[in-house]
DNA sequence: CGAGCTATTGAAGCAGATCAACGGGGGTGG
DNA sequence: CCACCCCCGTTGATCTGCTTCAATAGCTCG
């Protein structure tokens, strides 16, 4: 009881943290709360499949989780990768009602949900709220036009050398971070297969970029950009 | 004069049925048609470049505009082509003061014009106008990520069968069609060179597709289908 | 009717996917 | 605490699909 309140707590901290939900006032923050249940997730879990009717908006806590699309011959393709504060399902408020993607829980985690019906009669009470999922969905939006752009026009190597910068604090030129999760899902995110980020890993190399598990070291920010 | 208004009455009625704008009630279609400003421009016309400060938001009446990214090698990769009723730039209402991409006439084309600056008063005025922006940016958002998980799932017939599915009547399994741009446009819109789109008719030959200049007949969709 | 752009077709090259085999590290059970 | 095992990641080899380059054919518009 006591422990599953001061997780709560930690997790209320989080939420009003989120662009999400943070973006709003005081009242809009509120409202959110009140309407939020948390979950927490085994790693792996599947969240929800897509066809099925659309039921939750989420925003993550704390893990990881995939959205992505399967081929008819079973292949699968990551639309995006959901960290921490990141929303998802955002567009499912006004315009579609089945779920468009699969979503699976990258590692172990935890979620606020929120009931899409309930976020809509939110919506008509309080108008400001409107305005923090919009905000919400401008990132997506601009982030999934990024990402498509990458694809058609960078190289596995690029794209890889573009997240390392990305990560990176802005202005150093050399650093080292952590990956927060496994390669295979960075993989994913960048629409690769593993074995692809793995030979792009060892083609940055010679650019200064050493990685060890899941620590990478970038010795030479301006040498990744030119690549 | 005359010939000016009969055109702007034309495109008063194109506006109000785009979704973007006609999805609200009457005070925020009016509150938009006052704000808007209609431009023509003639084919290939750049209408905004990547990186300068973002200053309108657009709505196509007529024509297409492409927008895309270069590379550093000077390579173009279109993100999106935008149609009649389709608005484009509504992610810098909010989180962006840049243009993300560059943006150019497909063909001549008219389009409606909204000040950013105006728009954001307009909604601190009116929060409904912020309902209809989220039903296109829903839309945008759906669109993009459908694309991103098409190019990163299918071949080029694949794309091409979608397309003309997608393009097709819903129930009918024979029909045919004419393209509204060149060729050479949808090659980009599908991230495809104009010769894999060749390539892709080509092999869409066997089942049934036959093209004659913009003009394509589709003969068994289920055949697409199997693609 | 010609000029220039658009589309098609062929040939070659390349990037990434896939398949297969191996190594290493972390977690589990003894 | 150690040993084992399983899974993740790497590496190599092959294969497919798309891009690129080049040449030709077809359209469209002056």
């Amino acid at each position: 009881m006591n422990k599953a309140m001061t997780l709560r707590n930690r997790e209320r901290s989080t939420l009003v943290q989120a662009p999400f939900i943070g973006a709003g006032d005081e009242a809009v923050t509120a409202k959110f709360m009140e309407a939020a249940t948390i979950v927490t997730v085994p790693a792996r879990q599947i969240l929800f499949r897509q066809g099925e009717t659309a039921q939750y908006l989420f925003c993550v806590l704390n893990g990881y989780v995939r959205l992505y699309r399967l081929s008819r011959d079973g292949r699968e393709a990551d639309v995006r990768i959901c960290g921490p504060g990141e929303a998802f399902n955002e567009c499912l408020i006004f315009g579609a009602d089945k779920y468009q993607h699969n979503a699976q829980a990258a590692d172990s985690c935890t979620l606020a949900r929120f009931d899409l019906e309930r976020v809509r009669s939110m919506i008509e009470e309080e108008p400001k709220i409107v305005k923090a999922v919009l905000h919400s969905m401008s990132n997506s939006l601009r982030t999934t036009m990024d990402c498509l752009a990458n694809d058609r026009l960078q190289t596995a190597p690029q794209r890889v050398a573009n997240y390392l910068i990305a990560q990176g604090p802005a202005d150093a030129n050399c650093y080292s971070l952590r990956l927060p999760f496994q390669k295979s899902v960075l993989a994913g995110k960048l629409g690769l297969a593993p074995e692809a980020l793995s030979r792009a890993f060892s083609s940055l190399r010679d650019a200064g970029v050493i990685v060890r598990g899941r620590i990478i070291q970038v010795n030479d920010v301006s040498a990744l950009r030119h690549f």
